[in-house]
DNA sequence: ATTCATATACTACCATGGCAGTATGTCAAC
DNA sequence: GTTGACATACTGCCATGGTAGTATATGAAT
């Protein structure tokens, strides 16, 4: 599990002062600053803002933030416990590599327990929950019709989330959600392709058909299906860009 | 916690009462110190040596503890991550409440993940990891009928983390682990009975046959059954404690 | 050119003080 | 007895300074 060890970060030029220019938006003191930090940080490596192997610290980040060292730094140890960066004690803290061996166990445990879910749900679920995943299904063709992708992840993500809610598993969803960032990771390797996201809307349909009726075998199956498509997919884009994934 | 430095703390042992507190044993300044406040508060919680809706004050913590506030808060922040302690900002810090619910879906995370990981081995593994977990039984079996107790709850531990190594899925063990936290919180709430680590012990054994014998749904229907006893019994003793347990 | 000692500029980790927000005790008004 | 205002004693959250440890640059010696 040793790291490897964190190469010289090409000299890009970081003293680019720190203006306010980059600010994006500002970080309201009202509110928990640790979890705003955390939050942008995660965004920003979850959507390849910042690529692996990016040092994030401390100290810089506290400045073009305008906070303190105390919230960023823990921030920093929250992404480290979900593998996003790597923290070397009196070295530095980097944005983690994309590690297909990672990706591949995130996905392990997303099928394990994703699939659980689905054969729980079709053992018996509400028909609010039916009514609530048709019209989110509904949702999302719209949206691969009027190709908003952003759109569509977003659908995406809370359909998945609503089928551990339905099944009262709120625990699950957060372990599912945290290991699930690394193939989110991956996912913004390329744009969007429009087929593919009718070939997962397909799937989505074909989970929800199976759990309405009852087939348990069926909707296990079907979410495994749906899940594998997403790795082979992220698979198929680690090939394309070698450049930033590790293994 | 990647690129942490490993903290090594000996375990429970010598327990040197110093002068007028409860300081069982120093912590070692030249070792992360917020690890060390975090493991030793994790034991003291799931051993029951903290009872729930017991305050964790950072400042009374601190003092006792003969560190600074910074590691013990971060410390506490870990734990909440992992439901041990509920933190009210403003308010204080408690031990969480033994909420039934949160063990049942400990347990499903669990199952979802272990029967998943044992359906893998079943498919293939190495010899030297049959020769080992043998190994490990026949020191399960001393532990047993020498009725060490802690002993065997180690081994059972090691047994169960074993099977995830074998399978190269390190991070599934660090999610197994955190959510086994909830269960083994409760398996301290009465003395161990011998007769069921025999039982335990036995099905320990159906497992690893499965997995030699290469029969993939065998192997995953021991280890549900397996774990679905864990559960069992601590439904029991939570019936037995109802001053400790809600739900 | 290589090696080795040392100065320097970082890093994350820890200690400590100040702050806003919350619970509680006290006491006057009804 | 009940209510409400206010002082007080906490709490966790954040800001900031200091320290040990690490990587790199510098330069003398080989």
């Amino acid at each position: 599990m040793a790291g490897r060890r964190p190469n010289q970060i090409s000299g890009a030029g970081s003293t680019e002062t720190t203006a306010g220019s980059t600010q994006m938006q500002a970080i309201n003191p009202r509110q928990p600053i640790a979890g705003q930090v955390y939050e942008r940080l995660r965004r920003a490596i979850t959507t390849l803002s910042m690529l692996p192997s990016e040092a994030l610290s401390e100290k810089e980040l506290s400045l073009q933030l305008g906070v303190s060292r105390t919230p960023v730094r823990e921030a920093l140890i929250r992404l480290a416990d979900e593998g996003l960066i790597d923290i070397f004690p009196q070295r530095g803290s980097f944005v983690a590599p994309i590690r297909l061996r990672d990706v591949e166990e995130a996905q392990f445990i997303r099928e394990s327990l994703e699939v659980a879910v689905a054969r729980r749900l079709a053992g018996g679920c509400s028909r609010r929950f039916l009514t609530e995943i048709k019209s989110n299904l509904y949702d999302q063709e719209k949206a691969v019709n009027a190709e908003a992708f952003d759109l569509f992840l977003e659908l995406d993500e809370a359909f998945h989330k609503s089928f551990c809610e339905e099944a009262g598993l709120s625990k699950s969803w957060r372990v599912i959600q945290s290991v699930k960032l690394q193939m989110d990771r991956v996912r913004y390797l390329s744009l969007p392709d429009l087929g593919h996201l009718r070939v997962l809307l397909n799937q989505h349909r074909a989970i929800v058909d199976a759990v309405e009726a009852g087939d348990l075998e069926q909707a296990a199956h079907s979410m495994a299906a749906h899940l594998r498509e997403v790795l082979r997919t992220a698979k198929t884009l680690s090939e394309q860009r070698r450049d930033l994934v590790e293994n």
